[in-house]
DNA sequence: TTTTTGTAGGGAATCGATTCCATAAATAAT
DNA sequence: ATTATTTATGGAATCGATTCCCTACAAAAA
């Protein structure tokens, strides 16, 4: 590995001389500058980020951690993320805790080891010795996606989300509507989502049966298989079902379809989420889009103006959703 | 910050111990041992990965060159590297290069200057400069996807895998097979995969239609538009089609439906790539499993070989792809 | 009792940069 | 002509670990 000593050697001037030239600080004369950067060309020199960062206490790196590294949520988190850090020269250290909640905790700590210059957290459950162990850790950091008191927080308002879908088939013209929900351990898809729920049918007086709210986990199968009590056990069979993902909602789907329902017309679908498939099943899935793409970009901005020193109260940016019009409601 | 300096002076020791109880090295008294521990346990003390990379030269960081960030194609293949990579205690720095050939190079650059432990390339398009500058690199190295002379490749049969799927197409009985791919710089995917198709047809004496071949870009409304020429300007229409990924072949198949014909007694469909769309979409979509899990765990080892010095010559690894059967052909 | 061996632990060099401070030379101000 | 500034440069400390080498002492072997 060539070094600055010997770039400085090559050329024959001090190392301070070629850190100058490399960072274009102090003064250097023309002569001394081109015969460095002569000697660097030649060699191909590439200064150690390493030393570097350990006496300037900066590394240009940011650690993110996802719960799930290879979901369509968190790949496009990490592509709004890097739209903003690539511009600054930041890059991206991953950390996928694969949703244990332990490792949450053993990655803070390996990314405070790493002197990352800050943090971006897509956590799915916060718990107390996370929280504390955050608290303590000074370093710029963001959450999105789940509310931490005092921290810059980058939201997705899912109770209203929630309500505004049930709503919206209320004003369709559904009355039965059932709900399909995640562990309410995940307070934004799993809590928030099902109050926003339960609010909007208290709202319009609409009664709920015990039968039509299910619980399912973050796939397919389970969104099929959710649907299975939602249509046997109930005495009033719903005419819609709200899914907290699109996944679950197309679950929900081919079990329509398997039983030869027509959608909307036997019972309507609603997800949440706007995943590349709901464009392209049949039907069209009706959704949200919650813009995660956006919510990476606001989070790394946010995040920037921590690592400059701005802003470091507790913040929080709501990120916009819309409506994703399909044909199955 | 809290320093190896502080935790020595608070236990009454020198940094030498501290350093040896941590990494459990040299000999210690169970005394001093403890004490150290203590301190450590008490302040919440984390060692500077820095500076210790800076003396022992590895970084435990692998850089990872990924040509988009946010497909479906590169998060699998990142959580295949992840799988392997966090067992042993490596984290993922990204570099996404946004199909930007010159951004290959500048984050090698980047990745040699950050002293990452070893790099996994995903490129489409593989130039003589990049080639050169990945030469004089010396630092562990694996590619995936395109091959590279004298080095360590994963590599799918793209060539094999075309031509088995028009193999299969000629099995069932279609004789005018049209072709969507791309442009043929991505040798993979648009080179290796039309002569796949074009050698088949020739196998098969089954002559091909100029208008049959159309090239797109990585995107479902490309397959749309490729499509349109296909059935508009062939003096014989084709009964089948196969796009180079799925999303193109989705494409063709909303351009098909929407004609009013039927998939596949009127033509049917063939896709590569078995993106997760695929399985959900009418007719679901006869595709082929490239694997890429697999491919990310098996350049991870590679890598790690590498790494701990076992394996430096020219390797190949083929990933074993497979048939998803759908209903579109 | 003397010599050997082994254990515990510290001093100081080292990794490869940046940066403070001092100095010499060149230029400007008086 | 003398003093004050500015410009160019280098020496050496520093960042926070690891590790080589040395010493002190205790236990085992001769």
């Amino acid at each position: 590995m060539l070094t600055i000593k010997e770039i400085a050697e090559r050329a024959n001037v001090s190392r301070t001389t070629v850190s100058r030239v490399i960072n274009n600080s102090g003064s250097v004369s023309e002569e001394a500058r081109r015969r460095v950067l002569k000697v660097i060309e030649e060699t191909g020199y590439v200064p150690s980020e390493n030393a570097k960062s350990l006496r300037t206490k900066k590394t240009k790196v940011i650690g993110v951690i996802l719960p799930k590294i290879s979901t369509e949520t968190s790949s496009r988190l990490v592509k709004g993320l890097d739209d903003i850090f690539a511009k600054e020269g930041y890059q991206i250290l991953l950390a996928n805790t694969n949703l244990n909640p332990e490792k949450e905790i053993e990655y803070l700590r390996l990314l405070k080891s790493r002197h990352v210059d800050g943090i971006i957290l897509s956590a799915t459950n916060i718990n107390r010795p996370l929280v504390e162990e955050i608290y303590q850790l000074k370093i710029p950091f963001v959450t999105v996606g789940q509310y931490i008191t005092g921290l810059a927080n980058v939201l997705f308002d899912d109770y209203q989300a929630s309500k505004d879908m049930v709503n919206l088939l209320i004003k369709n013209g559904y009355k039965n509507i059932a709900f399909i929900g995640v562990s309410e351990k995940d307070r934004s898809v799993g809590h928030l989502r099902k109050i926003g729920y339960m609010d909007a049918m208290k709202d319009h007086h609409l009664p709920v049966e015990e039968s039509w709210i299910q619980k399912g986990i973050f796939n397919v199968d389970s969104g099929y298989e959710c649907m299975k009590p939602i249509m046997e056990d109930s005495k009033i069979k719903p005419d819609a079902v709200l899914a907290v993902t699109d996944r679950l909602a197309i679950g929900a789907l081919q079990y329509i379809k398997e039983k030869g329902l027509s959608i909307p017309d036997d019972i309507a679908v609603a997800g949440m989420g706007a995943s590349e498939l709901s464009k392209y099943i049949s039907p069209a899935l009706t959704t949200i889009d919650f813009s995660m793409e956006d919510a990476g970009r606001e989070a790394a901005s946010l995040l920037l103006e921590q690592i400059n020193g701005e802003n470091y109260q507790e913040t929080i940016r709501m990120i916009k959703y819309r409506f994703m019009e399909g044909s199955s409601i």
